[in-house]
DNA sequence: ATTAGCACTCTGTCGGCAAGAGTGCCAGCT
DNA sequence: AGCTGGCACTCTTGCCGACAGAGTGCTAAT
């Protein structure tokens, strides 16, 4: 960020000027259109030598010779680092977002795709979400379901997630290692998700062969729950936002969008790499993915009393309403930490 | 289907010719193309007139004067209807679906997931799947557990369906009322959903109003598993094939699609309309969901034993492979016939 | 340091023109 | 009676050149 201060106020504004005029028109900006409309009082003329400069400082770019500039993904970083204030939501949003908030919360993973979806609407983009993981939560039940050719385990928290995963019942495991194992898990009900996994771990040391196959399996389940692949799945809604016609994506990174979208591993790594701990926005090719959408993601975490539990966030266009989409996800997450604070009492 | 025996076999054949060129290429085909072609031994100006009749008949479409035709929605139907066999599955597809197969099965809704990318990779469309209901399956177990200012209710059924719901508990409703519930409900497990929802209509009778609400909710539950909104949510996998730029759809067309793609309520009920007891197409206008995207679906259901219990099949451009894009859904779904018989012994 | 002025460059659009594709129809042939 | 070759006609597409408009970059003056 020491380009802020080196930058100076007057080629900052422009800056800003031209950044807020082509997120607005999606039309290159000449230098006249700042001297009259961003109210800074001196010429175009003077306003070209400034634009001149952002150029060779590498904040905007030019088409052509003879158009106007567009700002270069370094261009909104700046934008965004020099943001004034947090943005204001208008009216109309902060009532879309109470109304949502209103109905009675039982459910944080519907509360989730309900978040996003609001998201989406508010912002014209696409909702983006990572639940939060059952790390603490208590177990209300772990049990190993006897179903014939195959076994389920089922893994239910104290907030109300269900985790299952149906196993494959190998032919020498029999009904006496399994009810076995049945009776060892009834122990872990009331502690948590990761205490669960590590004392299932120790007790599979010490059993028959077939029933620490079994332990090792609900084990696995457990960890999956707390982190990573299955549980920390990603939540998206509203992305036939991002096919608006007034978007101007090309229809090959269109589809590379989308695509990408449907596969929640990779959204959750990117997600993963692009969370912070507060509003935080990644411009274009600031990240690989991003990069190649031509995209840029907005995500904010949101918190059960001080932990961070979560992310939500939107996906855009790099020409995006910054502020606005940013003010709106601070707004939805710091919802959803009210909520899920809320929960975890 | 009388326009078939109308037509006439000449005319028929131009049709199934300007079909397959016109999928093939995108482009408007002329009459030359045919009568070199098609190998029907005709002069391209006994075609014209062949192409005007079948213009005239609603089959065929100008775009403007000199240029090719067009299939119309009504050309493609009589396509359909007269294709002559059965596609045949090129090697490598009918590999990619033999190999997909190969893994062992455990849960029919990860089964259906996969099958749904399956189908969208071999189409390069985008695939659907209603899954079944849980109707005849029997409950493994049904319980109400307390979990403080909630009440969850989780049903799983004997193939390893979830359903849950999380419920809000009145203040009035005290730990009695839940125990007694709870009771009661253990006794239905091993009869089936539809049972299980009948009886306990029944039990809510003759109990104090607090057991009877409860009741009542876990009954609702059971009836959305059987059918309707929740348990028949729709999956939908591949949908980026959509957004490929050979897709001639205009941007528009598009957002509307993957809008209503998202919406699993109105997706539900359009594959309600054009399901039927065989690999069906329903293309175009034929449907009004279908007309307003200009788009085709395939669909085929899929029987555990006699009885129909899902759908499986795909949606597309209007210009539709049709003929491969039915072997595909014949032959997956044929799969998954095999695997829902198997899974309900 | 700023600005007015101006030459320059590039885009986008419009009209015209030629080439090409494809039709529709007619007259003659089988 | 049905098919076909021939041909005039129509419409699109691509291309060219001209032109207006937008916006820049530079210079000289303040």
């Amino acid at each position: 960020m020491a380009e802020r201060a080196d930058l100076g106020l007057r080629k900052s504004a422009v800056l800003h000027a031209v950044v807020e005029a082509y997120v607005r028109t999606g039309e290159p900006v000449g230098s006249e259109t700042i001297a009259e409309h961003a109210g800074l009082g001196v010429s175009s003329a003077t306003i070209r030598n400034e634009m001149a400069a952002l150029e060779e400082l590498g904040y905007l770019r030019h088409p052509h010779t003879s158009a106007g500039r567009i700002p270069t993904d370094a261009g909104y970083r700046h934008y965004v680092d020099t943001l004034p204030a947090h943005g204001r939501l208008r009216d109309a949003q902060r009532r879309a977002i109470a109304t949502h908030f209103e109905e009675a919360i039982l459910d944080l993973e519907e509360v989730l795709k309900g978040s996003v979806l609001l998201l989406s609407r508010l912002t014209q983009y696409a909702g983006l979400a990572v639940p939060p993981g059952a790390s603490d939560e208590q177990l209300v039940r772990l049990e190993l379901i006897d179903m014939g050719p195959t076994l389920m385990v089922l893994a239910i928290g104290q907030h109300g997630r269900v985790d299952k995963q149906i196993l494959d019942r190998p032919d020498e495991i029999g009904a006496p290692a399994v009810a076995a194992a049945e009776r060892k898990l009834r122990t872990l009900q009331g502690s948590t998700y990761v205490d669960s996994q590590a004392r299932l771990l120790q007790m599979a040391a010490g059993v028959s062969s077939d029933e620490h196959d079994l332990l090792l399996m609900v084990a696995d389940v457990l960890r999956l729950a707390t982190r990573g692949e299955r549980a920390a799945h990603v939540v998206v809604g509203g992305a036939s936002n991002l096919a608006d016609e007034t978007q101007a994506w090309r229809r090959e990174t269109l589809r590379r969008l989308f695509e990408t979208l449907e596969r929640e591993q990779e959204m959750l790594s990117v997600l993963q790499d692009v969370a912070a701990d507060d509003v935080s926005v990644t411009i274009g090719a600031e990240h690989p993915t991003t990069g190649e959408w031509e995209a840029s993601i907005v995500t904010a975490p949101f918190r059960s009393g001080e932990a961070t539990v979560g992310t939500i966030g939107i996906v855009g266009p790099t020409r995006m309403d910054y502020l606005s989409a940013m003010a709106s996800v601070r707004a939805v997450a710091e919802r959803l930490s009210g909520i899920a604070t809320e929960l975890d009492q």
